[in-house]
Formats: C-alpha cells, structure tokens, sequence
RNA sequence: GAGCGCGUAGCUCAGUCGGUAGAGCAACGGACUUUUAAUCCGUAGGUCCUGGGUUCGAGUCCCAGCGCGCUCACCA
C-alpha cells in the first residue's frame, strides 16, 4: 500500500496522473508516443469479417484507435476503441498476457492510442468484440476527455477544439468526411467533362467579381495595397481568353462581413467556366454536380432538411425573375410606380433608389422566402447584372440563374458577358442607392483588357461548397460543415 | 450593430427567499474473468467568467466588461 501523494491543484491534478502513467510506461521500456504501426486494418472492416454467432472464433485482426469506454472488471477489461472507420469493443484477459503486458494494460487511460492483435468474436451481450492476444500502446493522452455518456456540449468548446468535437460526438467525423466525398465528387464530375482545374491569385489589387467588403492586407517590399479575393470569376475568365476552355478552381474566398448560420468570412466558392456555353447549360451541369454528389453519400435523391424534405431529382424547375416578381409581389417589376407603392407598404426605403435596385429588395423581401426548390430563378433584370450577357434582342434582362432551397442561395450562374465595351460602360455604371462596396461593378482595365483579346462565349457556374454541404448533410448551421470556423481571440 | 439568454469541479449539470458549494461521470485507493453509461466501498477535487457596487453577509441582487448562443439587422 502506497500513500498518495498530495494532490496538486486541479485541473493540473488530472494531468500529473496521466504523467504518473507515462512514466510508468517509460519504466517498461515502452515509448509512450508510440511508433510506427504497420499492417494495421480499418476497425469497420474488422466489424465486417466479426462471426455472428457466439462461440465461433473469427479471423485475426489487427487494429488500432482511441480508447472512448472501460469497463474493468479486474481481471477481465473491456475497452471501446474508435478509428475514423467505426468503433469496435476489445476484451482483454488477464490469463493471456505476460505479468508486464498486464501492467500495460492497467495504465491505460481514456483517450489513449492503442494497437490491438486479437481474433474477433461476439460476447453473450451480441457484441463484437476483438479477443485481444496483443496490445501495443501508441500514445498516451494527458487531456482529460469529456463526459463519456453526455459527450462534450460546450458549443465554444466543440468550435475552438473542434477535435474533441471530432472524437467524442456522434456523427460529427461523418459530416466532416461527407464533406471531401463531395468536393472528391465535383472534381469527378468535372473530369469526366474535361475541365481542368486552375489555381488563381488569393491576393488581388481589385477585389472584383462579386458584392462585398474586403479584407485589406498590404504587401510591404513592394508597398502594395492588396485585397483578399472576394469572388474567383476574373482571373478564371482571363484564362478562358488563354484557350483554357473548360476551367475551373475550388478556392477559399473572404468577405469581411457578419457571421451567422449561412455565413461566415472565408468560406470555399468553386467557380467553373464553359467556353461555348450558356446558362442554359450551368443548369444541366449544376444538376448533374448535385445528382453525382448525392450518390457518393447515400444516393437518396429526397433528402431531409428539417422538418421539410427536398426533392433533388432533376430537371429542376426554371421559373423566370420577372414571373416570380409578378406574382409574390403583384405587380410588374418594369412599373416602376407600382413597386414603388409595393416597396411602401414593405416599410422598404424608397428614396434615393435606382428603380433596379427598388425591384431587387422587393424581390427579396416577397419572393424569396417562397422557393423551396430546387428552383433555378433565371433571366434577371441587367441592370444588376454588370458581369452577364443581356439575353438577345432583350437588353433589359440577363442570362443569370441562382438556384434556390429552401431560401438559401446556392449557386449562381450566368451567360458571360465578353463584349469589352459594354463591360467597361457597365463596370462604370453606378446605381443611384447602391454603395460602392456594395456593388459588383468596379472598373478593372486590366480585366478589360483581356476580353478585348477575345473570350469566347461562355457559360460560368459558382456554387457555394459549404451551403452544398449543408444541405446535403441536413446541417443547418454553416460552423457544422466547417472545421475551425471564426471565433473571436479566446481571453487567457 | 440591437434585443434576449447562458457562463458553477476536467466533463454533463443542480444550486429554493441573499446565509458561506452539490450530484453523476472522469480522477485517485480498494473488490470483481462476459461488461454495455458495469457495479460496490472509500478519497480527493471550486478564481461560482472578470472587475466594481449594494449588503452584517453575494454563485444568487445591481452596474460595466469579456466570451458563447439565439433572434433581428447587415451580407443581392
């Protein structure tokens, strides 16, 4: 009999006997970080060749995870040990180990790393189990892990130490890798149609191509002002104009704006570009993108989002802006008095707006909560549309979709605009009402400069991945979908 | 940015009317060779977010701040 020594002040008390425990193992000539491990097989596959009748010994396996559960019967132990294929019960008896191996075993500790040689078998419970002959130990824990029935609940907690989140909550490891089988699909998809991926600048001298705030950095040896991008569109488009005629790039982009359930400042955009096409066919391909990613997960084209349920069997329906417009807010969107009067009764500012921009927050505030979708809106009005094409004959309305569910805006897509007079008139049309940062037209000569060169016609896609993500999950937060989401500094 | 809510042991949570801090899990010591959140006996563990204030006395009431969440605003 020991007596134990005077416990140290938590939380440092917790730790100090897990470093009791490491010792303990260098004391065995055991390395307690572990090293390397070969040969070792995913735990579901073990789950996999487990017989499913008792007394019947399954094949040898050799595994290796985290230690989440004990139950120590003494002589006999009982351990869960988890990998990111699943997570499987050993059952250790004191019988079949060395006098050493067994005081291994008794320093082993919640949130441990462990290998284990075993054949697999099930227990009377009807649980399988791996019968351990070996336990290798591969690195210990000095972190005290959460609560093993209630998990870890602390949101902020979960968010700044999101790999505790990982390893002790249900379904969150799923949802991450859902989330690289998805964007594994999109290149798949693109692949097979001969697009070729592009890496373009982060760092832009005009942050273009889309409406809103930058973040500002500056670069210091050659004293520039530089923005982080906000959009992937101009740098892609000038490498159409290079013959790059299918193209595209899955990239981060940054927008220095509030962070709710749909936002947050950086968040990954792909953006793709089709020289030949139009919006016409971003429609037929954003419906194969999605198609292609559901069947990675489970294939089930009605998916579950809430309380609702979203049908994503293609075609989806085209419904046209100015259709929509007439009848959510009941008036034409080219009566400029009636929406005026429309936008009044919506308690919606009206002074000092451009009649497009008046139609645009009307649009919003009475159409939008109605498109559950899958939706394409298409052929909105140009005015708000400096980087599209105006539809033949029709000057007053652009080639563009956005596709809709259940309110949320997840791809957008035009008809690209490349005639480089018109792009320059328009990157110099201001609308009354709208501030600069808010809009998409910023003059940018250099851009300019490349369409005179020549951009084939063209249809151009960007989809919002994290949005994708949610939806294809059913997580209806966009920190859910994102590993290490932006938190203020955590105070000491 | 505004309103509301939350912040107590490593974790999950109680804490009544303002009277000096509680449980379960985890930890530590002990018993146990088929458990399933094992069980049983025992021990230890607290800057009650931070700083002020009211009070004889504050986890509790008041003010300010910090962090997180929700709703709204912003973000076409």
């Amino acid at each position: 009999m020991t007596t134990p020594a005077p416990t140290p002040p938590s939380p440092d008390r917790l730790e100090a006997a897990r470093l009791e425990k490491l010792v303990a193992i260098e004391q065995l000539g055991l390395d307690p970080w572990g090293q390397r491990f070969d040969n070792h097989q995913p735990i579901g596959q073990a789950r996999e060749v487990c017989p499913t009748e008792q007394d019947v010994m399954g094949p040898e396996v050799r595994i290796a995870g985290r230690v989440l559960l004990r139950n120590d019967r003494g002589k006999l132990k009982f351990l869960h040990v988890k990998d990111w294929t699943g997570r499987i019960q050993v059952m250790i008896s004191k019988g079949d180990f060395s006098e050493d191996d067994w005081k291994l075993i008794e320093l082993i500790d919640l949130g441990d790393i462990i290998g284990v040689d075993g054949k697999t078998r099930i227990t009377r419970t009807g649980e399988k189990t791996i019968s351990a002959a070996k336990v290798t130990f591969l690195t210990k824990s000095l972190a005290q892990p959460p609560e093993k029935f209630h998990g870890a609940r602390d949101v902020e907690m979960l968010l700044r130490q999101r790999y505790i989140d990982l390893i002790y909550n249900e379904g969150v490891l799923e949802r991450m890798l859902s989330r690289g089988k998805i964007i594994d699909s999109i290149r798949s998809t693109l692949k097979a149609r001969n697009f070729v991926e592009a890496e373009t600048p982060v760092l832009h001298s005009i942050a273009g191509g889309a409406a809103a705030r930058p973040f500002t950095t500056h670069h210091n040896a050659l004293d520039m002002q530089l923005y982080l991008r906000i959009a992937l569109e101009l740098h892609l488009k000038r490498l159409m104009v290079g013959g790059i005629e299918r193209v595209y790039e899955i990239g981060r982009v940054f927008r220095n704006e509030g962070v709710d359930s749909t936002h947050n400042p950086e968040f990954t955009m792909i953006e793709l570009y089709q020289a030949y096409g139009d919006y016409e066919s971003m429609m037929e391909l954003t419906e194969a993108i999605f198609v292609n990613a559901i069947q990675v997960l489970d294939g089930n084209l009605k998916r579950p989002w809430g309380e609702h349920e979203v049908d994503y069997t293609p075609p989806w329906p085209r419904k046209k802006y100015g259709d929509l417009f007439k009848e959510h807010a009941g008036c034409d969107m080219n009566d400029a008095a009636a929406v005026q009067e429309v936008a009044k009764k919506l308690h919606i500012e009206v002074k000092g707006k451009d009649p497009a921009v008046l139609v645009n927050d009307v649009f919003e505030e009475t159409v939008e909560s109605h498109l559950t979708g899958p939706v394409f809106v298409i052929d909105y009005p140009s005015a708000m549309c400096p980087l599209t094409k105006r539809k033949k004959g029709h000057p007053e309305i652009a080639e563009r979709f956005e596709l809709f569910i259940h309110g949320l805006e997840l791809a957008n897509a035009y008809t690209e605009l490349n005639d480089p007079r018109l792009q320059e008139d328009l990157f110099r049309t201001q609308l009354t009402g709208l501030k600069e940062e808010d809009s998409m037209a910023k003059m940018d000569h250099d851009f300019v400069r490349a369409l005179k060169t020549g951009m084939p016609p063209a249809g151009g896609l960007g989809i919002g991945i994290d949005r994708l993500v949610m939806l294809l999950t059913n997580s209806h937060s966009i920190r859910d979908v994102i590993y290490f989401p932006l938190l203020r500094h955590e105070t000491e």
